[in-house]
RNA sequence: GGGCUCGUAGAUCAGCGGUAGAUCAUCCCCCUGGCACGGGGAAGGCCCCGGGUUCAAAUCCCGGCGAGUCCA
């Protein structure tokens, strides 16, 4: 680590006459203005300074911090960009200047309790972008040159602390070198009064097997082309510092903290709100790191106050759920707002999970207002504008809850009373069970057994048990339950562009990258070109020319088929895919490396596949206005005969709602607007449309190719018609959820709308064919021949039962006596069900029945009255085993039978020795 | 993306190879001066769909559709 200390003689420290120590208590090192300064100022090492004495001159709400953290950095030549939304997962390589809103998922637990974890927290941060001057080819990188670096960054911030007011010789920059990533660089901790305000990173070496340095993670590390300033500054501890209230909460919420606090109804004495004034303060000042801590430190913290441990928990526990449920509506407004849909998978799975604590929390507590009122206060404050739909999602979702803890609770009701009539107790595995496969929580389990009397314990270990459940050595490391976040990455070096699996030789990489005809000219199918190479492969040979008509398969759309002929030979060209610009055209054979070839490509599927391609645009466009705005695009797959959009939803999309889109889309379709193609700069699209431009994922290039058809505009490097009135029609044919939150649209276009309305109508003309009406009448028809189904089912029961009363009475019954009981052997041609009713029949007239059939096989049934001493399962078991079969059931009913219907008769004539032989057994 | 659970009367669920059930709701009758309740009775089932195994499948197996849940 040692070898990264020259990296921190910065010409600033110099200047401002800093000094390096090394504290006592960690061993760290760090720079000072206060020569006789021992300690580094870091927790453990060092207490908070700055609770009810805040550290700046003036106090400052979370947007003033942001305002003024911004404003500053924009003063010193920083230009501002606007955050990414936290759905997003990319860094961008040329921000400057930003205030990010973040989220982390791994200190949930720690939330409200320790006094300053929040999940949703925002990020500062500028960043400056360097590579060396003395490359041999500047031009690779994006950037050239030096924009500032170590003692320029540590001097901002300095600066910046200085016009808050606070007191700079009271800063420490401790040394922390940064490894994450395969990258690594020194780092800079800049702490104030105990609290960690900034971290500075300078991000300018790699993982080298043959580097000189070896750092913390073990590994070896040289430094490389480029060096890169990245900060973070956190907003909510600035602000904080500026309030030097009792926690992080107050500071960040405090509006939404009172009315919380008004709503649940808690109240304190002077006395008590001093008491829990004074413990926030001394939580604050202890180096918490999660709960099992705060739970530890609560006795002394009480035995300090000196009130009770129960006495504190009652004062306290109240309010940390309250602090907890104001950052969770925070972290839910941004996720929401942003346009993550609760799921079952993903991110939407982490939002559900988020959505449902808060709503546990907020019972809890007893704050009664609605769950997707406070997510709105959030949402609000914050700017979001799609502020109805946030609602509707919370909405919804909390219904979805309270289903879910409505079957779950009836579920464990039902299973504590079946093992409290046994007087047993609740067995841990249906415990998981319940949990795992009905997310019903333990402790719920316990409440619920408590009350109808079962027993049960629920071990510390539960959770890992879960996990091991599900069964193997991987998921028991993460048992600490690191969750995936919305967090950023950190920004990647040069080229993180990784290479596709087979076909790109270093050949393909020397070729020129091939022109595309085909966003000049989408409607032409056919093209000159020159064969500048041709790769063999094990199946056929990869054709590159120097300009193209064939779209290569990408975003959706498959790749173009058709010809590539020379003077005397044609090939057939199957797939067509691209490799760093290069087309590369799978054909069955050669045309001739140099030749001159003419290309020709299959006119009509092409046209289908841009019909769908373009129509898939407008589905998209439509379902967000029928839908919401919300409404993204999760994967799409085009085709010539049907394609499909999958889109994020909270609902299922309704029959009412597919109409809907299918009008929109028609709509569009009829108005015949130009499809228009443009290929501007990424950060001149992005500042104009958005993100949103990005439905089908973020391509890469320094240009983007937008798409517009009418108000829609989407990145898009596929083929389009030029009027949507080209597309002909947009026919809707199905929709599927294909996870929770994503409903896949399955449509046709163009001909093959006509096509698939077509295949529905024929089916519902054979279908009028068979009901012999017209088929308007169909529906009516096939609801009342259905009714008259099930009523003719019902009669035929009833007849079959008189049926088998009368026979009883017949002739043709042979009735013997079996030691004094009554029995009737009888074949009887009929199905199971008459048999089992003549049975019954005779069962109620104290006789044994035994009867046959030969109608589908040979069936038995026997039937043995109350009190009469022969097994009916024994007896069946040996008649259908005379006609190679088997049989069986209960004493007093039994079925069976077999194949042979020949043995039948003989079998019947052998039962009455039968019965006498099992009476006697 | 992976695992697990569940689809049976209008609702909630039992049954888990051998004659489809309970409770509530609905309808009728009785009890009462009337109501709550209570008593008696009736109606209500493509046991999600399609294959397979079996003499026999609501039940077992495979596939599909639908719903839920845990984990990445």
């Amino acid at each position: 680590m040692s070898d990264l200390a020259e990296e921190y003689r910065l010409d600033y420290f110099d200047e401002e006459g800093f000094v390096r120590r090394e504290c006592p208590s960690c061993g760290g090192h760090f720079w000072t203005r206060d020569e006789s300064r021992e300690l580094c100022g870091e927790p453990p090492c060092t207490e908070y300074g700055f609770i009810d004495d805040p550290g700046f001159d003036e106090s400052y709400t979370l947007e003033e911090m942001r305002e003024a953290f911004l404003s500053f950095f924009e003063d010193h030549d920083h230009e501002r960009i606007d955050p990414y939304p936290v759905a997003a997962n990319r860094w961008r390589d040329d921000v400057l200047l930003i205030s990010q809103p973040c989220i982390r998922m791994q200190d949930i637990d720690n939330v409200g309790k320790t006094g300053r974890h929040t999940m949703a927290f925002e990020m500062m941060a500028h960043h400056a972008f360097n590579a060396r001057e003395d490359l041999d080819d500047p031009e690779q990188y994006a950037y050239e040159g030096e924009t500032y670096w170590k003692s320029e960054t540590v001097r901002y911030c300095d600066e910046l602390l200085g016009e808050m007011g606070a007191d700079v010789t009271d800063v420490t920059y401790i040394e922390d070198p940064w490894v994450g990533g395969g990258n690594a660089g020194p780092a800079i901790e800049v702490i104030y009064r105990g609290l960690e305000l900034a971290t500075l990173v300078f991000m300018c070496m790699e993982a080298d097997p043959e580097g000189d340095y070896e750092l913390k993670d073990g590994n070896r590390y040289s430094f490389m082309d480029t060096y890169i300033v990245d900060t973070g500054y956190g907003l909510e501890r600035w602000t904080w510092m500026s309030q030097g209230t009792p926690t992080v909460y107050e500071a960040i919420y405090p509006e939404m903290v009172s009315f919380l606090k008004d709503n649940a109804g808690l109240e304190y004495t002077d006395e008590e709100s001093g008491l829990v004034g004074r413990a926030a303060r001394l939580s604050g000042g202890l180096d918490i790191d999660d709960v099992d801590d705060v739970e530890a430190a609560r006795g002394d913290i009480a035995a300090e106050l000196g009130v009770s441990t129960d006495r504190l928990r009652e004062l306290v526990e109240p309010l940390e759920d309250i602090y907890a449920i104001a950052d969770h509506c925070r972290t839910l407004a941004y996720m929401l707002g942003d346009g993550i849909v609760p799921s079952n998978v993903g991110t939407g799975y982490l939002a559900r999970m988020v959505l449902r604590r808060t709503k546990r929390l907020c019972d809890g507590v007893g704050v009664d207002a609605p769950l997707d009122e406070l997510v709105d206060m959030q949402a609000e404050r914050l700017g979001y504008e799609n502020r109805d739909t946030v609602r509707d999602v919370v909405r919804t979702e909390v219904e979805k809850y309270r289903e879910t803890l409505d079957r779950g609770t009836r579920q464990v009701e039902r299973l504590a009373d079946k093992y409290a009539d046994r007087g047993e107790a609740v067995p841990l595995a249906e415990v998981i069970e319940l949990y795992d496969s009905h997310g019903i929580q333990p402790d719920t389990v316990e409440e619920v057994a408590a009350e109808r009397g079962a027993d049960i314990a629920v071990p510390d270990d539960f959770h890992s048990r879960v996990v091991a459940r599900h069964g193997n050595s991987e998921a028991k490391r993460g048992e600490a339950s690191k969750m995936a976040s919305g967090e950023q990455e950190r920004p990647a070096s040069g080229d993180a562009a990784e290479t596709a699996a087979d076909g790109d030789d270093e050949r393909v990489a020397e070729l020129p990258e091939t022109e595309k005809l085909f966003y000049e000219e989408p409607e032409r199918t056919d093209f000159e070109a020159v064969v500048l190479d041709v790769i063999e492969r094990e199946t056929g040979c990869d054709v590159v020319l120097d300009q193209t008509m064939f779209y290569p398969e990408g975003g959706g759309q498959p790749a173009d088929v058709g010809t590539l002929s020379a003077d005397d030979v044609t090939v057939e060209v199957t797939d067509v895919r691209e490799v760093d610009g290069v087309v590369l055209h799978r054909a069955d054979g050669s045309p001739g490396k140099g030749e001159f070839v003419r290309g020709q490509i299959d006119g009509t599927r092409r046209e289908r596949l841009m019909q769908h391609h373009t129509a898939t645009h407008i589905v998209g466009h439509a379902a967000r206005q029928v839908l919401g705005d919300h409404v993204r695009q999760a994967g799409a797959q085009k085709g010539t005969g049907s394609s499909r959009l999958d889109v994020r939803h909270y609902e299922r999309v309704s029959r009412e709602e597919v109409r809907r889109i299918e009008r929109v889309a028609n709509e569009l379709v009829t108005d015949n607007l130009a499809v228009e193609q443009e290929w501007p700069r990424r950060q001149e699209a992005e500042a104009e449309h958005g993100f949103d431009l990005y439905q089908g994922g973020i391509p890469p290039g320094e240009r983007l190719r937008l798409i517009h058809v009418g108000d829609d505009v989407q990145a898009c490097a596929g083929t389009h018609v030029t009027r949507t009135g080209d597309i002909g029609a947009v026919k809707l044919l199905s929709t599927e959820r294909v996870q929770d939150g994503v409903e896949r649209l399955t449509f046709a276009a163009g001909d093959a709308a006509v096509e698939a309305t077509q295949r529905t109508e024929d089916a519902l003309y054979d279908a009028a064919d068979v009901l012999d009406v017209a088929p308007q009448e169909v529906p009516g028809t096939a609801a009342r021949f259905f009714e008259e189904w099930k009523q003719r089912g019902k009669r035929i029961e009833e007849l079959k039962e008189q049926l088998a009363a009368a026979r009883v009475g017949g002739a043709d019954a042979e009735e013997v006596d079996v030691d004094g009981t009554a029995a009737v052997v009888q074949r009887v041609d009929a199905d199971m069900e008459e048999l089992r009713a003549t049975a019954n029949a005779l069962v109620e007239e104290e006789k044994v029945a035994v009867l046959g059939s030969g109608h589908d096989g040979a069936t038995f049934v026997v039937a043995v009255p109350d009190g009469v001493d022969i097994d009916a399962g024994a007896a069946v078991g040996e008649l259908a085993a005379r006609v190679g079969g088997g049989g069986g059931g209960p004493p007093d009913f039994a079925q069976g039978g077999g194949p042979d219907v020949g043995a039948l008769d003989d079998a019947l004539a052998e039962t009455p020795d039968l019965l006498r032989q099992l009476r006697e057994a």
